[in-house]
DNA sequence: GCGCGATACTAGCGCGCTCTAGTGCGGCTA
DNA sequence: TAGCCGCACTAGAGCGCGCTAGTATCGCGC
């Protein structure tokens, strides 16, 4: 936090509304001691049943809430996790919905911090390190990976969605080859040659999902169609890599495999606008299957990633690392599986030429 | 918490990684006193650059960073707001990123707290109240309004788009009623009169645009055409909505109204899956302007409510509760505007019929 | 020489909670 | 009666920080 940090100002005491109530306000009205409140309130023995009545009723009455803040400070362990995510990216969104359950289960708490346009990633850690994560769950980070290894090197830390070999931390990941590849035979199956890759730069998972791509179309004897067109893991990305696409001399590909679902989407978007119909004249094909790639007005052909055990382990990983069981590093990878929607065909035989428009 | 908790599991000692440095580890380095790290970290006056330099290069060394629980519980002020949303929602995703900047800008951090499917509201509001939240900002609540009573007894409270009366909290909102009337205009001027509305039950700002679309129809004539569907704020609910309506006798209607755009969504999906030609058959008008419905293949014709400008409206009323200056009570509302995309036209002369699927 | 006000710094309490190391007491056995 | 065990409960330190109320040192004017 820099100094000029406007929280900084010593504007103190908000309005009064009669101060939250503390453990000891509800001690005082059982006629206990504040030590034993706090064990009802743990659930640990060494309270009568009585007495653990009373203090429920009589914290009720206050509306007494424990405070995280005081009890994170106390406990060694504050068994808070911290997860960083992108609020655009609706992948990211389902991730998020898949790891309160995991957390929940394995008895800990989230505070979420989201990087958006204005707030970077960086400053998106750095709040959660604050509010005291023992440990971070970074959702397809795009920070370099030392700054990653940096940050691992002070919190426990996994990586989700995102291949790092370097840094001190674990990863959950689907296997990007078979499922890039599983989409390449798909479409090769279709009878499409003019596969193009639009990519996602250095984005989480991008490097990954372009080596498959190459190495699929390799496998198929398509090496010297290989063709990977620069984009990123937005819709302006797809969209740009799109009109890039139409800018050119030639016809247009016939399939397009993008490296996210949103990228896809942008593709889309473009392509439509421009009166390419898909999958007539272009397949597209995503990748992730965030919720809306399943809207039927979208219905886009994707690889699917099995995001409620990606969360699991995510959570577990951090727990392992948190209990100390093993040092970080491990990389846990699932499978992935194309799921075949209305963005995808056989290409029109005698090949497609771009409208003119 | 329950006791139950698996939080409360007494399970300490995570493994050592070397104990997160605190100020006192800065302070014994540079050679001063904790008090005077904490000036400096502060920005406030009192000490002189050099040490000010020597400080901030020994945290640096050190990794240090300030523990935001150790740093909330001492502060009178925490200047933290709980945000409340649901992650499905991608106007709520709209609204948390717009939240950022505006809260940032007063001096505020945020802590996001997510209602998902197994994560109630009144979970979600809890983990916030926990988290030492000065001051919670629900978006789109459902739950009752007793319930949002209790707690903005509890905890200054600012409610978006939903109204409510009684309960002691601000709210930020847009006008639905000129709105959902800008809607009605647009639909009958471009000649439908068979407007349905999808309504969203008791959601977040439903109500409200239930009764706008009722006053508006009344007011250019068309009272006996009133027809309100029942439906939610999510895609199932829109779907369901439009399976009703296909399952019906007689002609559907010429247009749709739906309570939000995820529902808007779900009609267009299952209308496009059965065959129905959105906007030739139906129009389909959606409500919030999130950021999905701008996507060319949904291009959802909806009202657009000022996002930047609800979220700067809700932060400043947070702050003006908390600084005392004003009772909790506001009500703030801002225009919306019709945007008109791609769902929406004129509507078949000779009526339309439902197809046979 | 003295007081005086800055400037640069420090001591130490308290925020609300957890946790260790107890105390007191009733009931049991020997 | 003494000795012991276990249950119900308490005292008090300490988590990392902010903040009030200081102290020490300097330069300055008179």
């Amino acid at each position: 936090m820099s100094p000029q940090d406007p929280r900084n100002r010593p504007d103190r005491t908000p309005a009064p509304r009669s101060r939250k109530p503390t453990m000891a306000d509800v001690a005082a009205k059982v006629g206990v001691s504040r030590a034993l409140v706090s064990l009802v309130f743990r659930g640990q023995p060494g309270a009568s049943p009585e007495t653990r009545e009373r203090v429920f009723e009589a914290a009720a009455e206050l509306g007494y809430r424990p405070d995280m803040a005081a009890r994170l400070l106390a406990r060694g362990r504050s068994k808070v996790l911290g997860v960083l995510f992108t609020a655009r990216n609706p992948y990211h969104v389902d991730l998020v919905e898949a790891v309160y359950p995991a957390a929940e289960e394995l008895g800990y708490d989230l505070v979420l911090s989201a990087a958006v346009p204005t707030r970077d990633e960086h400053k998106a850690i750095e709040a959660l390190i604050g509010h005291r994560s023992e440990a971070l769950l970074l959702c397809g980070p795009n920070i370099p990976e030392e700054d990653i290894t940096e940050i691992a090197r002070r919190i426990p830390t996994v990586v989700v969605g995102r291949h790092l070999r370097g840094a001190p931390v674990d990863v959950v990941t689907s296997y990007d080859r078979p499922g890039a590849r599983e989409v390449v035979d798909y479409l090769v199956g279709l009878g499409h040659e003019d596969i193009v890759h639009v990519d996602g730069g250095s984005r989480a998972g991008a490097p990954e999902r372009r080596r498959a791509y190459r190495d699929a179309m390799r496998s198929h004897g398509l090496a010297d169609r290989i063709r990977v067109v620069p984009g990123n893991h937005t819709e302006e990305g797809g969209g740009d890599a799109a009109r890039a696409m139409l800018a050119e001399e030639g016809p247009l590909p016939t399939a397009v495999f993008a490296s996210n679902d949103q990228c896809a989407i942008g593709l889309l978007d473009v392509f439509t606008r421009a009166g390419v119909k898909v999958p007539e004249q272009v397949s597209v094909v995503g990748y992730d299957d965030s919720h809306i790639a399943g809207l039927s007005h979208i219905d886009l052909t994707t690889v699917r990633q099995d995001v409620p055990r990606l969360a699991h382990l995510a959570v577990q990983a951090a727990d392992e690392q948190l209990r100390g069981v093993r040092e970080a590093g491990a990389v846990l990878k699932l499978e992935s599986k194309l799921l075949i929607r209305g963005t995808s065909g056989p290409p029109l035989s005698g090949g497609t030429r771009r409208p003119i428009y």
